[in-house]
DNA sequence: ATACTATATTGCAATATTACGATATAAATG
DNA sequence: CATTTATATCGTAATATTGCAATATAGTAT
């Protein structure tokens, strides 16, 4: 087996599995978090920032891009890269949704 | 290689990350969903909840608990499992926090 | 055109994850 | 105590992820 089961659940349950899996990685935390400070949006730097070869680098934006939470706009021979805000603000809304579930509820 | 580099990021990109990849499959998602509705913090009808295998649930919630994001509470044969609630509102404060960031800042 | 720079893709090795049958452990019941 | 019930753990097969060197692609510059 090693192949999750997706038809077993619903499908928002799979989105936010798999947007959270986005997230689980260190180095796409970085990007994201490198790419919210730096409202500049560079690339390339990634691999200096990150210490990561440019290949890898590379794989991790393309994860990101994949899912919308990155955009990418060719400039030149570079590649500028930034925080798709509206998916970010839908991601965000879909977490708050999970969270705030718990809370005056008693048990345990 | 295979292996993460954790060494590369800071304490804070790492747990994001991880507790990310927690929530990063939807038998667990489900399991918090399933968790958060049912005040009651049952176990075992997980198994009939999922569709998998006991030894597979079994594993999920470990995960879970080894985050400290579920508890179990041993009653008699049973394992009553529940949200932590103290550590889902720190968990909530640091995606809150990773998500807070994007907004006003014009880029892109 | 040739060399240089920036990024993406391919191929592959190392490691991690998912899933489950089989087996262990422990309480509940006959 | 033997059996049933509930859960955890072990071992293992299938698949996925991480990371990088090598290579491809495409724009820049000389």
């Amino acid at each position: 087996m090693g192949i999750t089961k997706s038809n077993l659940f619903t499908e928002e349950q799979n989105i936010i599995a798999n947007l959270a899996k986005a997230i689980g990685h260190p180095a796409r935390v970085a990007i994201i978090q490198h790419l919210i400070k730096a409202n500049a949006c560079i690339n390339g730097d990634f691999v200096q920032e990150l210490g990561l070869a440019q290949a890898t680098v590379s794989q991790h934006l393309r994860e990101l891009k994949d899912l919308g939470i990155i955009q990418g706009s060719i400039e030149g021979s570079r590649v500028s890269y930034c925080i798709n805000k509206a998916r970010w603000k839908e991601i965000q809304d879909l977490f708050t949704g999970l969270f705030d579930g718990v809370d005056t509820k008693g048990c345990c």
